[in-house]
DNA sequence: ATATATACTTAACCTACATTAAGTTTTTGG
DNA sequence: CCAAAAACTTAATGTAGGTTAAGTATATAT
């Protein structure tokens, strides 16, 4: 299969030898799923980290009335997973699954145990990748504190341009903490304001 | 000084060799705050990960009308810090500051990236670092955007039980996200509900 | 092509939480 | 030990955003 961009993305941060590149390839797992697919499926709790090679993903939590509430989209190129999930190896509070058609790869945890080992590097790289991800929360969670519905609305558009027109309306609602029908009010009210 | 603390918490997760400690400790900076003394003050951006050894911490972000939001407490044995500041080595958005007299250990992100060089395992431990902060970013994130204003109380109680006593009850409201004045009438209104 | 599900809109009404403001208690610093 | 600041309380009033519900538009699947 074709793991390049994902191997073009891991070469931004680590190089890998040729050797290094092809075993870690051998680790990995590729799955499609079809629109509305779930990643992972009842008791399949050990998977690791999941990347996105094609298609957009979403990871969301359901309160107790039966609400989506988003916690992650990702598309094409987007790493995504239950962080807790993965370091516990029980069952998370997090579900993920397919907003289109989508092709993903993935490791399972030992696998990705036995490459920290063999490749070191690996660690810096996923070091790296989880800073990045604590940068991103930190900021979603202050805009979650200290922004209007409105202003988070606009953090995210300028954030994820090319998200907002492949969206549904919904999914964004859910992302930004609002109801869609308030989101709606939200777009259509008089100009601005 | 005593680093014992730091490294006992390291210990956890990798060992390392009396040369890899007396290396590591050699980096390290030491600073001491007084209540409501700021972490990191003015240009000066380029602090790395800062180690709580005595005390507490907090950061927070300022709306645009002057009122805090709490990211973080961090008491004696935890790890705070700016993520996006720290990555990208500019001024960031959030503010850092002691909730009590403090003793604070840290790096220069220019001696973290030698350390990483020179001893690759401290890789692993800040990639498992990361990981579980994510991992408690998702969780709050789930919890704002999913509970009302009581459950989120309820677990930052069951969560950090040593804090409630030691926080003023304003630090928690602004951690929940309500105001003190909401957070003090839900506390004492009628029993419960 | 048509049926059905899903997405979006609109509007009336509702509520959790914010704001303002005044008063009380506790903590802090000199 | 005292003055001032900071923390907490209470209550009246306001509002951003939720809920319910009914209708319209747009996908999706057969």
């Amino acid at each position: 299969m074709d793991y390049n961009q994902l191997l073009q993305h891991i070469a931004k941060h680590i190089s890998l030898s040729q050797e290094e590149q092809s075993y870690f390839t051998s680790l990995l797992n590729l799955k499609k799923l079809k629109k509305k697919q779930f990643l992972v499926q009842e008791e399949d709790i050990s998977r690791g980290p999941v990347f996105v090679l094609e298609g957009l993903l979403r990871s969301y939590s359901l309160d107790k009335n039966g609400f989506e509430h988003v916690i992650q989209f990702a598309p094409s190129g987007w790493w995504i997973g239950d962080m807790k999930s993965l370091i516990s190896q029980k069952p998370g509070t997090l579900y993920i699954d397919a907003l289109e058609d989508s092709t993903v790869i993935w490791l399972w945890k030992s696998d990705l145990e036995k490459l920290y080992e063999e490749v070191p590097k690996f660690e810096r790289f996923f070091r790296i990748l989880a800073e990045n991800a604590i940068a991103s929360y930190q900021n979603r969670l202050t805009s979650m504190l200290s922004l209007p519905a409105r202003e988070r609305y606009e953090g995210f558009c300028g954030l994820y341009p090319s998200l907002i027109d492949c969206l549904p309306q919904k999914q964004i609602a859910s992302y930004i903490g609002v109801t869609p029908e308030f989101l709606s009010k939200m777009l259509n009210a008089p100009a601005n304001k």
